[in-house]
DNA sequence: TTTATAATTTAGGTAGACCTAAATCCAAAT
DNA sequence: ATTTGGATTTAGGTCTACCTAAATTATAAA
């Protein structure tokens, strides 16, 4: 006596993101309740209703992991977010500083029907705007989920910072906060762009990285702090 | 204390359709309640609501009308309705008949800014596939309201069932029911197209339609009843 | 092993959006 | 001017999704 409701549809997404796309891996109750911005009392409740519809299994003070089904819509969230995020920014010509909220509410107004149809548009993207992955579904429409644990809804690649002087890679994710994403628009720090990082500051805690053509001419030289290197992933 | 939720944006978006874009026109809590699928007493409630948001006015027993947000609130509404459908069914492929659905559910998730870049992308149409006119919006997005009321939410023309033999017209506007729309679009009564109404029956209560190229050769002769013929309206 | 600290759950409460059943009102027919 | 049937509102109840404050529990430190 109850269908998923947006709200329940939040919980399987974030549960989604935070399992990084496992069946049974454990989230902690706080861990939702600070993705979700929502008071950890209320994920406890919310949780207890997702176990009652079989799509969440919840060991008191250990926490909640999704089940097979619990997987599967979790999946379809993540996927529908990222869908909706390609044809705001590709087709609409939105920035991708702004898409975030509006495809988190288009979302839970997507049924299977029409996420396929938008897909198929959009010509089956591998990629979120920002370069996190899609969630793949079958011929069938359904999310794709191999025995146990599927592929991971996170972005590949290891933070800029992390990286030695010399190492040359593309870009492969920006995590999406507005102000970031508006800089790095700005920087050229875009998916598939071209990164060098150039030398590590002796004394200050900052990276020199080189941003475009790896060609002599062009490219730009730019000061990365760990507050930018650790939300730009490159491989 | 409390925003604008899918469900009052339901009620803004009905009463604006039941009042035909006018400001202060009553309309009754059993129209509300049968158009939503609510109980009456859902209805007065609601409405009680709307009104200490500033968005009915409420006479009990009388009716409830628009105030001048509410209006603009609702024109709203289903202006992201119809621009969905025009979506769905000219760029995702959907068919005409299974958009309504899935456009009642966007509507309630689309920002204003969102709807602006939708309608560009569309290149501002006028009606939604089924024939029925988008409100307009003003350069700033703001949907358009001149002086006391609007132009009228619903389809012009008139039904095909009160025309008179010898009439030639073009199809405005189909009422959106699945199955009628199935036959229709089966049939070619689609917005646009041309309709000459040949005899009707002189005992049962049954027209002869031409539809299709008015030239002499091409076009399929249709029985219509009442049924359809009061959801098919002709200009 | 005890104790303290932080995470988690329970208890109790609010507000929205619906429902059914029981008043109540109004307007039209007598 | 009454009557009365249908529309409307009120009363009382459910369920969801939040919240704060008060227990409770687990675990990491002493
Ligand atoms: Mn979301
Ligand atoms: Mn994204
Ligand atoms: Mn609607
Ligand atoms: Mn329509």
């Amino acid at each position: 006596m109850s269908r998923r409701t947006p709200g329940l549809e939040e919980y399987l997404e974030s549960l989604y993101k935070l399992s990084d796309g496992r069946v049974g891996e454990p989230v902690t109750t706080s861990a939702l309740a600070s993705d979700l911005g929502v008071a950890p009392a209320s994920v406890t409740e919310m949780v207890k209703r997702l176990g009652e519809q079989g799509l969440v299994e919840h060991v008191p003070y250990k926490g909640a992991s999704l089940t097979d089904t619990g997987l599967t819509e979790g999946a379809a969230m993540v996927r529908n977010h990222r869908l909706w995020e390609r044809f705001l920014v590709d087709v609409l010509r939105m920035d991708w500083d702004e898409v975030h909220d509006e495809a988190c509410a288009l979302e839970h107004a997507t049924s299977p029907h029409l996420a396929e149809h938008l897909a198929a548009f959009l010509s089956n993207p591998e990629t979120c705007p920002h370069g996190y992955p899609l969630p793949p579904t079958t011929a069938a429409g359904r999310v794709v989920r191999k025995g146990n644990s599927g592929p991971s809804p996170n972005a590949s690649g290891r933070p800029l910072y992390d990286l030695e002087p010399g190492f040359v890679g593309e870009v492969s994710a920006v995590e999406e906060t507005p102000e970031l994403l508006r800089y790095c628009a700005e920087a050229g720090l875009v998916p598939g762009a071209r990164v060098t990082v150039v030398s590590r500051h002796p004394i200050e805690p900052i990276l020199e990285v080189r941003v475009g053509e790896s060609g002599q001419a062009a490219g730009r030289t730019l000061s990365v702090g760990p507050r930018l290197g650790r939300c730009v992933r490159v491989k």
